[in-house]
DNA sequence: TCCAGATAACTTGTCAGGCAGGTTACCGCC
DNA sequence: GGCGGTAACCTGCCTGACAAGTTATCTGGA
C-alpha cells in the first residue's frame, strides 16, 4: 500500500555542479540556434579555460550532450553539434507548462485505451479486472490506492499491444503525476472522491470490453479530466 | 532543396567508446531489476577496478546515467539507483521493433490533426497551405520535397497549440523517417508517388479547416499508412 | 556501563598533468 | 606545381592527488 511518506516532495533545490552548470551553458547557444548543426564547438582546453573548471569537467558535461544527442565528437577533429540536435532522448523538464504536459498525457492514455479496445486479449481483460478490484481493496484498507492506480494505468497501455506506447505512457504518466502535485491527494479521502476514480475506471473496462475504440478514448479523456478537477486545476 | 546526398546513411558501425560500453554494462542491472530503486551502486574506485578503466571513465558513464534518471549521487554516500529509474528522459533507440515506432507516431500525429481541427487559427491554415506550397513547388523542381515534407508535419502539429505535444511529434517523426530508411525515397520518384503524399496533405488541410476532428485524425491515419504502403512496409 | 565527541575511513567532486591515437595544415624538398 | 614529412592541434584515456561530505569506530570521561 502506498502512504502519504512514500511520496517524494521536490524539497531540495540543491546547487547544480559544475558539469550541470556548464552542460546547460553549452545546451543553451544550441537550442537556440547560436551553435547551427555541423558547427565545431570550442576545444576542451578552450572551454576549461573559458569556464575555469577542469578538463574532466568540460568532458563530463559533453559527454551529457553526446547522450542526448545533441553534440557528436570524433577524435582528432572535435566536437560539433549533431545534425539533428536533441534526436536521442525526450525530455519534458524544460517545458515548464504543466497544462500542456497533462493534456499530452490525456492523448496519449486516451489512444491506449481506443488500441485496446480493438485488440485486447481474454488475459489484459482479466487483468485490468485484477487491478481495478487491487484499487478497491487498497481503498477500502484505508489506503489511496496510488500504486495501484499507476497499476491500472499501466495494464491499460499493456493492453494496446505497443511496447513503444506502454512506455512512453509510463513516462509520461510520472510527469503528469508529479505536475499533479501529490500531495494534494490525501485531500481525495477526505472528499469521498475516490469511489469516482474507481467509476471512471470501470467506464474504461466496459468501452474496452465492447471493443469499442471511440467510447474507450472519451472514457478515458472524462477520467483524466475527472482527475484534473480533483486536483483543482 | 533535400537532394540524396544530404540524406546521412548508418554507414558507421564505429567502436563504442569504453563509456559507452560501460553506460550500457550499469544500466543492464538496473533495467533487469537485479539492481532495485535506492540500491547503492558499487564505488566509482570498485567499479573502475572490476571493468578495468579509469575512474574518469566510471564518472562519465554514472554522469550519462545520471541525466537520463537512473541513478543519482550523493557527495560522501555513493551512487544510487534512482526511486524512478529512466523518469528524466525517453529514448527509442532500444526498441527494435519499427512497427510499434511507426504506429506510435501515427498515434501522435493523429492527435495533432485532431487537436488542430479544434483549435487552429487563420495563421496555421495559411502556414499549412504555404508548407503545401513548398513542397509542391520542390517537387516541381525536381526534389522529392523531403525538409518540406518534414515542415508540413511540424506546422500542423504546431497548429495544436500543445508545445510539448510538438516537441515530442518532431521527435518521434525524425526516429520514424529513419526506421522508413529514407534511401528508398528515390523509389518515390520513379514511381511518381510524390502525387498521392500531396493529395494526402490536401485532405488533412481541409478536414482541419473543417474543424473535424475525427476526420482530420482519420486523414492523417490514411496519410501514414499510405506512406508505409510506399515504402514497402 | 553508557554516552559523547574526536577521528579514521570511506564516499563523490574537482583538479592537474600526461600519453596515445587520429586529423589537419603547413613547410620544405623534389 | 606536386608531394611527403612533420608539427600542432584535437579527443580518448590514464594516474595521482586534494577537497568536502558521510559514517562507523574508538576513546575518554562521567
Amino acid at each position: 500500500m502506498t502512504v502519504l511518506s512514500d511520496i517524494r516532495l521536490p524539497v531540495r533545490a540543491e546547487t547544480p555542479s559544475l558539469v550541470e552548470s556548464l552542460a546547460d551553458a553549452l545546451l543553451q547557444p544550441i537550442l537556440a540556434g547560436a551553435w547551427r548543426p555541423h558547427d565545431r564547438l570550442p576545444s576542451e582546453h578552450a572551454l576549461a579555460e573559458q569556464h575555469h573548471v577542469s578538463r574532466a569537467v568540460v568532458r563530463e558535461a559533453i559527454a551529457r550532450l553526446k547522450s542526448d544527442g545533441y553534440v557528436e565528437t570524433r577524435q582528432g577533429k572535435g566536437a560539433f553539434v549533431a545534425a539533428a540536435p536533441g534526436g536521442k532522448a525526450f525530455r519534458l523538464d524544460s517545458a515548464g507548462d504543466d497544462d500542456h504536459l497533462l493534456e499530452l498525457r490525456a492523448l496519449i492514455e486516451a489512444d491506449c485505451a481506443a488500441l485496446a479496445a480493438e485488440r485486447h486479449t481474454e488475459r489484459d481483460l482479466r487483468n485490468l479486472r485484477a487491478a481495478q478490484a487491487a484499487m478497491r481493496d487498497a481503498v477500502a484498507a484505508g489506503g489511496l490506492g496510488l500504486a495501484e492506480d499507476i497499476r491500472f494505468h499501466d495494464v491499460l497501455a499493456e493492453a494496446a499491444h505497443n511496447p513503444a506506447l506502454r512506455r512512453f505512457a509510463a513516462f509520461i504518466g510520472r510527469h503528469a503525476r508529479e505536475a499533479m502535485q501529490l500531495a494534494r491527494l490525501s485531500q481525495l479521502r477526505e472528499q469521498n472522491r475516490l469511489a469516482e476514480i474507481e467509476a471512471e475506471h470501470g467506464a474504461i473496462i466496459a468501452a474496452v470490453e465492447r471493443r469499442d475504440p471511440q467510447a474507450a478514448r472519451a472514457a478515458l479523456q472524462n477520467h483524466i479530466a475527472g482527475g484534473l478537477r480533483r486536483h483543482g486545476l
